[in-house]
DNA sequence: AGCACGCCGACT
DNA sequence: GTCGGCGTGCTC
C-alpha cells in the first residue's frame, strides 16, 4: 500500500550562502520528486526556483524552519547527473556555491513563478518534427592537412583534446564543419557544441552551418536572444532534439545529453573568461566536460593562449597545423613596420601610412585603420597650470567625446560638459592631449576630403543594430577609409579591404600586465587578417616607435611558433603561468585602507605549504565609482594544492563575517 | 544577494 | 506628526 509520508527536497538556490537548504515535500513513495529537477520553494520570504541536488527522508533541519516546497517542475525532464557534475566541478572550482553556478545559466522563464512559458515551449517544440538527416551538403574538398586534421577530430574516440593551430583563413571553419558530418553521420543522435567568442561578429558560422546541414537542427545560445527563443532554444538542447548548439561562453553550462564532440572556436579570446559574478573560464570547462564525457574537444585559433600552447607542446593536446591559407588565391598580407622616430607622423599618421591609404583610394580599394581607444582625445588639459580632466569618482579621465561636446569617463560613465576655461585657473585654452578614434576620424576626413570616411566604436554603434548595418555599409563598398577600436579586428571578411594601418600599439609593449604582449601579438594577427581574403595583394603597417622589438618581429614573418616558445621559455623561468597557478582575492571598501586591512587579515589567517601568498596592494585603477579597490595574490605550482588551499581558506574567510565586500577569482587574467 | 526590521533627520 | 536614510540580521 501507498503510505504518504514528506520526504525532504535538498536544493540548491541562487545565493552566496554556500549551503543546499531542505524542503518538506508531501508525495506517494513512487512519485517523489528525481535529482535535477527544478522546485519552486519560499526563501527568505520570497520565492525561488531552486534545483533538487538530493531526496531524503529524513532532514537535521528543525521542524519550525522547515517549510513545504511549493511546486515540482514536472513538465521538464530532469537535468542530468552528468550535467549536475559539470555544475558542481565549477562550483567547487571557483568557489562557489552550487546554486549560484548552476541556476544562473537556466533560461529566466524557467526560474520564474508563472509555467506558461515553459508549457508554451514545450508544446512548440513538440510540434517541431526534429529533422533528423544528416547528410551534409555540398562539401568542399579540403587539402590534404585540413582532411588530416578533419580525419583526427572526428574520428577521434574518448577524450582527445586537440589544438587546431592555423592562420586566419587557413580554413580552421571548414575543418570543423567536416569533423562534425563526420560525428553526425556515426552517432545517430549525437550533439556538438561549438564555442565562439561573440555571435555578432561570427554571423558567417551560422549560416554556414544551416547550410552545410539542412537537415539537422540547430540551436543558438548566446546573451541576445529573447527569453522565448532562449528558453525554445535551452529546451530543444537539453531534449536532445538539437543536434548542434551553437552559442558563446554562457553555452558551456547548456544541457546536452548527447553530446559527443565540442568545438572551440578562437580558444585565446579573452572574451571565454566571465569577468563578472562568477568568474569561470568557458574554455577550461569545456575541456573539462569533454573529459567528463570522454569525447572530443577542438581548440582552434591562429595565436593559441600560452596555456594551450604549452599542452600542445607537452604532448597532452593534441597539435593539427594547417600551413598556408586555404580560401582560394588569399595571400597572407604583407606586414611593415612604420618607424615613428623616422617619419614623424602628423594628426598620428605617418608618411607613409598617408601614402597607402592614398594608394588605395586611387584603386578603389578599401583602408582600415586600427586603434584601440575611442573617444576624441582621452584627456583634456589646460597649458598653464597643468590641470587635467581627472574623474572625480575614479583614478582616470575624463576623455573627451567632441561630437557630443561632453567629457565621459569610461569606467563610471560620468558626464559632464566640457569646461569653458581650466577649473583651477581660469585660463580659457584647454587642449586635447593624444588622440583617439574620433580625432583620427577627423584627421582623415581633413587630409582625404573626398574620401567616406567610417567610425565603428562602441560610441558610434550605441543603437541597437547600428553596428550590423554600420558593417553592411563596408561590405557594399560605401565607405574609403574604416576607422575602429577592436570591435573591427574579428570576423569580419572585408572584400576589398586590402590595407590595415595599425596606429599605435607600442603602450602594451611595456606594460605591467604579464600576459599584455600575448594579447598584442593576437590582436595584430587578427586585426592584420582581415585584408587581404580575397586573393588581392593587401599590407599592414604598424607605426612604432620600436621597430626592432620582437613582438613586432614576429609579427612580421607570421611566425607564432617561435614568439610563443620564446615567451613560455620566460614564462617558466620567472614561475609564471602555466607554469604557476594563481587566485586573486580582490576586497573594495569606501577606504582603501579598510580593504588593504582586510586582505592583510586574510593573508595571515591560513598558511599552507606550498602556497605563497603576497602582500595585499591596490589595484591599478584603484578607485572606481568611489569605491577603492585592492587584490591579494595567491600562487601555487600546484593546481590541487591550491584548490584544496583556496576550500579551506574561504570557509575561514566566510567565518570572519567581515563587512567589506570581497571576491575570489581563479585563474585570474588580469593581474 | 535580497529583503525586512529598526531607529534618527527634514518635509506636507 | 510621517517619509525615508541605510546599519544589521536572516534565509531550510
Amino acid at each position: 500500500m501507498n503510505n504518504p509520508r514528506p520526504c525532504y527536497l535538498q536544493i540548491a538556490i541562487d545565493t552566496p550562502l554556500n549551503a543546499v537548504f531542505d524542503y518538506r515535500w508531501q508525495c506517494e513513495d513512487h512519485d517523489r520528486p528525481a535529482v535535477g529537477q527544478l522546485a519552486l520553494v519560499s526563501f527568505a520570504r520570497r520565492e525561488v526556483v531552486g534545483l533538487i541536488v538530493g531526496v531524503a527522508d529524513e532532514t537535521d533541519v528543525p521542524v519550525d524552519k522547515l517549510k513545504d516546497a511549493l511546486a515540482v517542475r514536472s513538465q521538464l525532464s530532469p537535468l542530468s547527473q552528468k550535467w549536475l557534475a559539470l555544475a558542481g566541478f565549477a562550483a567547487d572550482y571557483y568557489q562557489r556555491p552550487l546554486g549560484e553556478v548552476a541556476l544562473p545559466g537556466l533560461p529566466k522563464n524557467l526560474r520564474v513563478l508563472t509555467t506558461v512559458a515553459l508549457d508554451r515551449a514545450l508544446k512548440k517544440l513538440a510540434k517541431l518534427d526534429a529533422p533528423h538527416d544528416a547528410t551534409p551538403a555540398d562539401m568542399p574538398v579540403l587539402n590534404p592537412r585540413q582532411q588530416a586534421a578533419a580525419d583526427v577530430i572526428g574520428g577521434a574516440q574518448g577524450f582527445t583534446p586537440a589544438l587546431l593551430y592555423g592562420v586566419t583563413g587557413s580554413g580552421k571553419t571548414e575543418v570543423y564543419l567536416q569533423a562534425c558530418a563526420q560525428v553526425l553521420a556515426r552517432e545517430p543522435d549525437g550533439q556538438i557544441l561549438i564555442l565562439v567568442p561573440e555571435i555578432n561578429l561570427t554571423p558567417q558560422l551560422e549560416g554556414n552551418i544551416r547550410a552545410r546541414f539542412p537537415g539537422v537542427m540547430l540551436a543558438t545560445l548566446h546573451s541576445s536572444l529573447s527569453e522565448g527563443e532562449r528558453m525554445l532554444h535551452w529546451l530543444a538542447a537539453h531534449q536532445g532534439k538539437a543536434r548542434i548548439v551553437l552559442g558563446t561562453r554562457l553555452a558551456i553550462l547548456s544541457s546536452l545529453p548527447h553530446l559527443k564532440l565540442i568545438v572551440i572556436d578562437e580558444e585565446h579570446d579573452p572574451s571565454y573568461k566571465q569577468q563578472e559574478g562568477l568568474r569561470y573560464s568557458a574554455r577550461d570547462l569545456a575541456v573539462w566536460r569533454a573529459w567528463q564525457l570522454q569525447i572530443p574537444i577542438v581548440l582552434g585559433s591562429a595565436t593559441p593562449s600560452l596555456e594551450t600552447w604549452h599542452h600542445a607542446q607537452s604532448g597532452r593536446y593534441r597539435k593539427l597545423e594547417l600551413r598556408e591559407r586555404a580560401v582560394k588565391n588569399a595571400v597572407l598580407p604583407q606586414v611593415k613596420l612604420v618607424d615613428m622616430e623616422r617619419d614623424k607622423p602628423k594628426d598620428g599618421l605617418t608618411s607613409q601610412l598617408v601614402a597607402a591609404i592614398r594608394q588605395r583610394m586611387e584603386r578603389g580599394e578599401q583602408s582600415l585603420l586600427f586603434l584601440n581607444r575611442r573617444g576624441y582625445a582621452p584627456v583634456i588639459c589646460c597649458e598653464s597650470c597643468g590641470w587635467i580632466s581627472e574623474c572625480t569618482r575614479c583614478t582616470s579621465f575624463m576623455v573627451l567625446h567632441r561630437p557630443e561636446h561632453r567629457l565621459r569617463c569610461h569606467h563610471c560613465s560620468l558626464e559632464m560638459r566640457i569646461p569653458r576655461h581650466c577649473p583651477t585657473c581660469g585660463n580659457v585654452d584647454l587642449q586635447p592631449l593624444g588622440r583617439g578614434t574620433q580625432r583620427v576620424e577627423e584627421g582623415l576626413q581633413a587630409l582625404f576630403p573626398e574620401a567616406r570616411v567610417l567610425r565603428i566604436d562602441a560610441d558610434s554603434t550605441r543603437k541597437k543594430g547600428s553596428a550590423q548595418q554600420a558593417f553592411d555599409t563596408v561590405h557594399r563598398g560605401e565607405v574609403d577609409i574604416l576607422v575602429g577600436t577592436q570591435m573591427v579586428a574579428k570576423g569580419h571578411d572585408f572584400k576589398k579591404l586590402t590595407l590595415v594601418g595599425i596606429m599605435n600599439p607600442d603602450t602594451a609593449l611595456f606594460s605591467q600586465d604579464y600576459r599584455a604582449s600575448e594579447r598584442l601579438f593576437a590582436q595584430l594577427m587578427q586585426v592584420a587578417g582581415r585584408a587581404g581574403r580575397a586573393g588581392i595583394p593587401s599590407e599592414v603597417l604598424i607605426q612604432t616607435r620600436y621597430p626592432q622589438h620582437p613582438l613586432y618581429g614576429a609579427v612580421v614573418h607570421h611566425d607564432y611558433d617561435h614568439f610563443a616558445s620564446a615567451l613560455l621559455e620566460e614564462r617558466e623561468q620567472a614561475a609564471l603561468p602555466p607554469y604557476l597557478f594563481q587566485a586573486l582575492l580582490r576586497a573594495e571598501a569606501r577606504e582603501l585602507a579598510t580593504a588593504i586591512e582586510f586582505l592583510s587579515m586574510a593573508r595571515d589567517c591560513l598558511a599552507q605549504p606550498g602556497i605563497t601568498i603576497n602582500d595585499p596592494i591596490p589595484m591599478t585603477m584603484t578607485r572606481v565609482h568611489n569605491v577603492d579597490r585592492a587584490q591579494l595574490l595567491v600562487e601555487s605550482p600546484s593546481r590541487p594544492a591550491l584548490q584544496a588551499f583556496l576550500k579551506e581558506w574561504m570557509q575561514v574567510l566566510r567565518a570572519m563575517k567581515s563587512r567589506v565586500k570581497w571576491s575570489l577569482e581563479v585563474d585570474p587574467l588580469d593581474i
